[in-house]
DNA sequence: GAGTGGTCTAGACCACACG
DNA sequence: GTGTGGTCTAGACCACTCA
């Protein structure tokens, strides 16, 4: 039987699964199981709530899910132990983000053509060197200061309008998440320097530390877009938060 | 009606949750289901697949946990409309990152002492101005090569004895994770310069850029500890995938 | 009212780990 | 063998939405 001592505001208007886990998870906040130790099976939670087996056995398997807990069938159910963090970073679509923030978007178109992928380029892409790609370089702008030099690459078979797209008023992210079935991507966030071409779009001192993400966009078979975005230093940075 | 109980390893004896799961997700991706498509209610794929309503609703209640649909109660399940992408970024520990290349982990601990917290600081901690504060400064090596220059910050009532860890041996981040009770975490990551102090730990050139992460963890109620990541730009970076 | 998802139950069979 | 988690069932009641 729980002790009453314990207060929960609207405790009995919460869903049975809820209430486990809520009290499984105020137990882990307070490190009532430090990570790895073994916490109460399902059988004792079972005759602790009053409730049927299926219901706790959700709320232990949405806290694995969650990270919280780690289950290992015949042994037991485990504090997590946090060796590894990770974290729900955004990578928003840069047109939403600045006009999220009240502020107005604007897109300058310095390239868009096709041109033939050299080996590298073609290699990255998954096409055979030669092969025809579409190529853009477009600068974004928040409120008139460049923010972000977007130098992309598409596989035509991916996305074949794409050169037709107004890019001053939709910006390739969103327009080939409008046209392609993304499946999954890559991407790697460093610090360096921009190109010199770069820095002049951005206006900034070449020798200026830039955020530079490089993203790598595939369907399930192909690669749809190899994206290299330039944001200096100064002007822009990632956050996030996560919990555990 | 088979009785026989032995286990046939190879075929498609997947749980029956997950065969549905699957049917969904291999539509999902095929393109069955446009974003913003009605997909099959959970009565249908009950007859469909001659399993019990619960199987299914586990089935859809998982997708949707992972983002792939949405479901309005009521209403229907709905393919899920990405119009945001998020993904999961991995902060490791640095010295399991270093060791699971194969490679030797160092770190030399410049500075560990208690100190006063500046007002700034302090309220960064949720401390008065003039509290204790434990302060560590230490640089992490691969293979000899300078790789992070750790500045932290820790609240001493989260964390009395730290200042007596071995942060030879035991990086900041594994410490905390053991002896507290991390509820949280915000972080923000940005190219810049480092200190000149950080570029002479570091051994690089006070004009290279670096990649700084900047973590502030905390319990529910107390911030346990902020840090500053300083890695030469040259020597690292951060990667990740996502899958929508 | 009909259809949808949200949730719970009481029991069942299984695979697995450990003493 | 005992205890653990992994899963499934067949039904049930509810809240919600929409016609």
């Amino acid at each position: 039987m729980a002790l009453r001592t314990l207060p929960d505001p609207d405790f009995a208007a919460l869903a049975p699964f809820l209430r486990v886990k809520q009290f499984l998870m105020s137990g882990l906040e307070a490190g009532r199981w430090p990570a790895g130790a073994l916490m109460p099976s399902e059988a004792e939670l079972v005759s602790q709530f009053g409730v049927s087996r299926m219901t706790v056995n959700r709320a232990l398997r949405e806290l694995q899910l969650e990270g919280l807990v780690q289950r290992i069938q015949g042994v037991g159910t485990f504090a997590a132990a946090l060796h590894r963090v990770s974290s729900t970073l955004t990578l928003r679509d840069l047109q939403e983000e600045i006009e999220s923030r009240g502020h107005r978007h604007q897109a300058s178109v310095h390239l868009s053509r096709p041109e033939r992928a050299a080996k590298g380029l073609a290699g990255q892409l998954g096409l055979a060197p030669g092969s025809r790609v579409f190529h853009t370089l477009i600068v974004h702008r928040e409120d008139g200061l460049p923010l972000q030099c977007e130098d992309r690459f598409v596989n035509p078979a991916c996305a074949p309008g794409y050169l037709d797209a107004d890019f001053e008023h939709i910006t390739p992210t969103r327009y080939l998440f409008q046209h392609t079935a993304l499946w999954q991507a890559q991407y790697t966030i460093e610090s360096a320097r921009a190109t010199p071409r770069e820095a002049r779009l951005l206006g900034i001192d070449p020798a200026e530390p830039c955020l530079i993400v490089v993203r790598r966009t595939c369907t399930r078979d192909a690669v749809i877009t190899l994206a290299r975005l330039v944001h200096p230093g100064s002007r822009y940075h990632l956050s996030g938060e996560f919990k555990p």
